[in-house]
DNA sequence: TTGCATCCCGTACCCAGGTACGGGTCTACC
DNA sequence: GGTAGACCCGTACCTGGGTACGGGATGCAA
């Protein structure tokens, strides 16, 4: 029964809704994945109730492990549908690769947690003495690097929070 | 008995014997996980062989999920670890954290298993649809992004194909 | 009408782990 | 001694998913 309701969400109001920020509306929008919305008079956006769906939509297929452009276009590829003929995969096959990426990048994993557990067992405590070493489980010799924590497990928590103070460099450091 | 052997291997030799970019050499140069080689009268790298096991304990201390600054840690605490008293932690410490993280993501990821095996098995092929049907099992109520498929499985191969040609944005696409 | 919270836009920056470029040297082989 | 190819250095760029900043304009309530 407040005014918002009947002109739309205000971007802050959509953002605490669907516990995003505010910036992350702009860059969806600009990735394709949020409509563009009404504007009022001085060019405020005002959002749909639906926008939230949206938001909830997109959230979801990230979890699943799709990227922000493969949500743009299984949105899109959902928003028109009118039969697709033979091509274009839909959501049932993109979700059968994603599927097997993920069993995959769970048996590399259980594979890496193997090797820790076996280092532990085996009382590993220096790696280049272990490199030389024919007792140690550690596998030195495959050098794909591929696996790992991922976007390291262990401080997953709240997303961004790094970010030293804006002024250092962007590359590499010295 | 070719000169390489004397004089040491140039940074080409060590590249191509570990499998990696020359330039990684110098990036891990910077990092403080290869240690600064001697030099030709030129100017030129010369390295010792033992550069090539330090590449190969960097590369399976990284597929083993730690970061290359952990790496560089761990391979300095190794190197003058005349008793670290109380405080520091050593490999076995690490690798007990890491263990942990890796077992969490692995549980993250059989529970993203399991729901893209019950979206497959319930038919959707519509996610925005999905979303206001109580019969989907895809769970859209959740915010947290946290899992996925991490630096992307499926494309899991040789790193580093993309970059455009140089030229194109850096920060985000128009 | 004043005041302040919110929003606007463009652009730069963050994380990690490298890769790529340009322009200038150096080394090795013929 | 010529020249091809390897190497030098610094710096910019790449991936993906956002976050942060600066400075100006709006919205809304008291």
């Amino acid at each position: 029964m407040s005014g918002t309701s009947a002109s739309g969400l205000r971007s802050g109001q959509l953002a605490a809704a669907a516990g995003v920020n505010v910036e992350t509306l702009r860059y969806y929008e600009r990735r394709g994945l949020l409509a563009e919305p009404h504007r009022s008079p001085g060019g405020h956006r005002l959002y749909p109730e639906s926008a939230v769906t949206t938001l909830r939509v997109v959230k979801a297929a990230q979890r699943l492990g799709f990227t922000l452009d493969e949500v743009a276009d299984l949105i899109e590829v959902g928003r028109h549908r009118h039969r697709r003929a033979g091509g274009v995969p839909g959501l049932q096959a993109r979700a059968q690769a994603k599927l097997a990426a993920v069993e995959e990048r769970i048996a590399d994993l259980v594979t890496i947690r193997d090797d820790l557990r076996a280092a532990l067992d085996a009382g590993c405590d220096d790696l280049v003495a272990c490199a030389g070493n024919d007792r140690c489980p550690i596998p030195f010799s495959t050098l794909t690097v591929r696996p790992g924590a991922g976007p390291d497990p262990a401080r997953a928590g709240s997303p961004a929070e790094g970010g030293r103070t804006r002024g250092s460099g962007a590359g590499a450091r010295s």
